[in-house]
DNA sequence: TCAAAAGTGTTCTGTGTACACCCATGG
DNA sequence: CCATGGGTGTACACAGAACACTTTTGA
């Protein structure tokens, strides 16, 4: 494999991870996936559950694997998309570790279950991530950064806000997912029309559903489009 | 190290390596830099540039050593950003090798300078990709394909299609960048006043050039604004 | 009958599109 | 003068924003 090597003394091999962001809308907030390190280094500190990638698979399913061991999550139902790369030779005290960045997208999860180690796991709401609740581990804040705006803008030009959605949903539903996340007040009935009028967003189950209180709302499920045109675009209007 | 590892024989260090998507636009073709390999595997095919990554540097500083070392190309003047991470441990033959592909794009480059390796290193148009000349060593197939997608859709939202021109260029320039990349027309008059109605995106010079024939054309240079609101969004219309 | 949420309709305004037209230069 | 590309103006259709209004349920 040297072969390529020009000057074998500058290169080593690395270890290379991946890492999971995972998130979720639970009621009117987003929610990221945490856990509790039990190891240095940053022990006790929040991190982003992640581990080493295996010989024979690929990083996707690496990251299906960890996404399993370290969250308790099947990872056929969710959305599974790669952020990038992250390589700086000093993000982790220990030597050079090439981390790979998942983003994770599921509807609300049922629990958010211990991972298989020691480590404590746990739904962590991302407005309140900002202030204390202790430093993130590694440079997992500029990875969780990085996700968040790539959730924002991928609202606007994909479909993927059905998939924090159930099976089936109504367009309120769809609608918070939107006003969470963009942390701003949408019109109802714009709303409404633009998902209608985009070919392929969502289809009409013909179920209905009856919320707290008000008239029963029908429901729709994903639709065949995943690239939305036109897009969804937020004005920079809109004061929530 | 090994703190982290919950079962040592299923995790080894890999090879991480930088790939470039080195594109800039030429009369009216997309070219993309490749190189013939010098050696084994795929020997004499065509790839992208790219090499290890060294013990101390970022991905993004050996992606800019790169660029030096194998196009003979200054990065201080070209957009340099990570498309992502590419790890199938089948990807090469010789075992698990990860890397992180860069895309890279520039106005018209001097020469398609030789590396300092033995291999050639050419511009090719993108459109002759798909048919013959060989198929591209690695999945780099799939890495163009994805460097690709992504100019396009940056070129709707980011003013990144200023960095395919010189320090100063003219509208119809700047449209033909568009025009090429997109591979549809796009009606000059609508053009000018959608770019000059985008807050930031362009600043007039006060300078002029004279076309090979026709009236002077004003000359402008990149404006403060990378991200653009209102995106120029290319419709589904306009045949080519 | 009231509150609350779903869903429809309407008006206004801005923006993309198509295309006609004028301007400045070299030959 | 003409050809060529730069640059301006305009009319039309459509899409988003704002908001009034109707419908359907539970309490």
């Amino acid at each position: 494999m040297d072969e390529w090597l020009k000057d074998s003394t500058e290169v080593e091999a690395s270890w290379v991870t991946v890492d999971l962001a995972i998130f979720t809308v639970r009621g009117d907030q987003l929610m990221v996936l945490l856990i509790e390190r039990g190891l240095e280094p940053f022990r006790g500190r929040p991190a982003l559950p992640g581990g080493y990638v295996q010989k024979d698979e690929t990083l996707r399913e690496g990251a299906l694997r960890e996404l399993w061991e370290e969250a308790g999550i099947d990872g056929s139902r969710l959305h599974l998309e790669q952020l990038g790369a992250y390589g700086d030779p000093r993000r982790d005290p220990r030597g050079r570790v090439v981390t790979i960045a998942y983003l994770a997208l599921g509807p609300d999860l049922p629990v958010p279950v211990g991972g298989t180690d020691a480590e404590r796991a746990y739904w962590a709401p991302v407005s309140e991530l900002a202030e204390g609740a202790g430093e993130l581990a590694f440079d997992h804040l500029i990875i969780l950064t990085d996700a968040l705006e790539e959730i924002r803008r991928k609202l606007e030009y994909t479909a993927v806000a059905t998939v924090f959605c159930g099976e089936s949903f109504t367009l309120s539903e769809l609608r918070t997912v939107y006003e969470v996340i963009w942390g701003q007040h949408l019109d109802p009935s714009n709303f409404r029309r633009k998902v209608l009028n985009t070919a392929g967003f969502v289809k009409p189950t013909g179920e209905q559903r009856l919320p707290p209180t008000g008239r029963p709302a029908a429901l729709y499920s994903r639709g065949s489009a995943w690239l939305l045109s036109p897009p969804l675009l937020r004005g920079a209007s809109h004061p929530a």
